[in-house]
DNA sequence: CAGATTTCCGGGAGCGCTTCCAGCCAGAAT
DNA sequence: ATTCTGGCTGGAAGCGCTCCCGGAAATCTG
């Protein structure tokens, strides 16, 4: 453990005979260094086996080389969903191949959401993605006010960030309450998510609008938190208010699975009787029973997307907001 | 967008008349300033909205307040997994009481490796936190040459790191075993995990000291790599070798749903005339029919001890390993 | 009240890197 | 031979902070 010192860039140059200015130059590729010294330099690094003090330099520039990604929900549990962990496999397949790295912040209490604008405004990161924002988060605001690239995933509720990718959630619904009324189906209900989430709004938006351009009434909604429990819930007072209902969308798989659940206790046979569409097209859906037909989206697609973005945002170019397409996924409930 | 910049310690020093290293400790909150001077900084501050750089201080103090987490695991789906979701929650609830932010590290491919490394070695974080490290993964050697604070979680293969967390396999394999024993049965095989994962070997061999303290044979064994089709392939080929057996001890809880899949079609009822017991206490535990009797192990705490640990190390501290405990959760199925 | 402490203060030297800039020396153009 | 390019080069000034250290001031001794 003694000297584990790294060699600093003036042990280089010196070994290169060079100047500082020199060897930097050639260590950032920059012109005006003659092949001569760029060899020498690059003999003395090799040698010395040196590599540039990440800290330092990031003084110099003002570029950490260091990402956020934010999930600042109240409960820290949220992030157990899977859905987080898919989105960090696509940012961190598009970081593979920058010099970017990742850090993640969980801001689930007043302490996290501080630490975390802390962070922002003592400049600790170049750019910042935020998941799961909620209406009149603070950090809204923060973001705003440190000019900081920001790139949201998914819309907040109720604002329209400048920069954001996000699921086409109103197509995904109806692609979803389409298929079932190319099913024969006309007494269509939801489980709808919540509508203070902007996916929840826009999936319960995409069946009406299916539903009436195909001539038919949005047949009955209730509303969920997602969960499988929720669907259930749902799923019994739409029995109760709709007995003949013969089809229904829910605005996420495990929704549906509860929803699937509760048809089968009630005798409905799945799909002849009651046609099921899910959506987010999780694990739990080819666990079903039946197998949900659901509508897929690409959360990986998401994740790369929103760091591509933020990359371009960093890179100090513009861009526009990116919606990703969803489509069917066929399994046997519809 | 105009002129963002932050204040400087400079300029707040200057702001209430005093040196910049008179500012520098009513910041650091050291000794030898008279309350005068802390009161005029602390005004300064205030006003200027001052908020000290993180990457001056880092440069200064050569700590950068940053530890990462590292999951090197040539699968990137690997980390989808909810498991590491946990890890996750778990380290951030420790960190979220100090002043450390966390740094994911996804490293699954050679590119992937070598970031990481150059992370390590420019020194780009203060400690590290390993995760699923293979047999021969360079990490092992490079970690140990950087000399930077590690702490793994879970053991690698056939080493014995210094610092580690790990939860308690094979004890929890033997309270699994010892349970189906308690019931009575005496025919009791095992869907091992892989041998060459740390976790697999000890569950088995936990298993095989249950059996063998209570007077029993090990039955049979066969090994998956922890996945429900993999479960449900080893379940065939169990019954098949041994269509007498009463009981089985699967070293993952999706190797138990397989399992309890196969044995339902192949008429056994469960756990009448199989009783299965589980590891791992997975949501899909409670999903299967019937509920999975299993081990519990909490990978919360397996992150937050982690952290702790960590947190330690950097501190200076010295600290022997954890095993943390596991208990069985009693459900249907055994 | 002189002397010995203690406390407080600011200057300045880093931390390791980037980058501006003025000076240099080829070789090309006149 | 003289001027003019224009690619090299190294000195030096940062980036914003910490922290050592010598000196000034305030406090405590007897």
């Amino acid at each position: 453990m003694a000297d584990r010192r790294q060699p600093t860039l003036d042990e280089v140059a010196e070994r290169a005979g060079v100047s500082r200015s020199a060897a930097s130059r050639v260590i950032n590729r920059a012109p005006h260094v003659s092949p001569a010294a760029r060899e020498a330099v690059e003999r003395a690094i090799k040698e010395l086996g040196y590599l540039p003090n990440r800290t330092a330099r990031a003084l110099a520039t003002q570029q950490t080389g260091i990402v956020a990604l934010a999930v600042s929900h109240d409960d820290p549990q949220l992030f157990a969903d899977p859905f987080y962990a898919q989105v960090i496999v696509g940012v961190s397949s598009v970081l593979e191949d920058t010099d970017l790295h990742l850090l993640l912040c969980l801001a689930s209490s007043v302490r996290g959401r501080s630490r975390l604008t802390n962070l922002l405004r003592t400049r600790g990161v170049d750019g910042i993605m935020l998941m799961a924002m909620g209406a009149g988060d603070p950090l809204n605001q923060i973001v705003g006010d440190t000019g900081l690239p920001a790139v949201y995933g998914g819309r907040p509720p109720h604002v329209e960030p400048q920069y954001y990718v996000d699921s086409d959630n109103a197509g995904g619904a109806r692609l979803a309450t389409e298929h079932l009324i190319g099913l024969g189906r006309t007494r269509i209900v939801t489980i709808a998510g919540l509508p203070d989430s902007q996916a929840g709004e826009a999936r319960h938006r995409g069946y009406r609008e299916a539903m009436i351009m195909a001539g038919l009434t949005p047949y009955g909604a209730v509303e969920g938190d997602f969960t499988e429990a929720a669907g259930a819930a749902a799923m019994k007072t739409l029995l109760d208010r709709h007995p003949d209902l013969d089809g229904v969308f829910a605005a996420s798989d495990n929704m549906a699975a509860g929803a699937l659940r509760v048809l089968s206790a009630a005798g409905r046979r799945v799909p002849a009787d009651v046609a099921v569409v899910g959506f987010d097209n999780l694990g739990i859906a080819q666990r079903t029973e039946p197998p949900l037909t659901t509508v897929h989206q690409s959360i990986q697609a998401l994740g790369q997307e929103m760091t591509r973005m933020l990359i371009a945002l960093i890179a100090g170019q513009d861009r526009t907001p990116v919606i990703l397409p969803t489509r069917l996924v066929r399994r046997g409930s519809a």
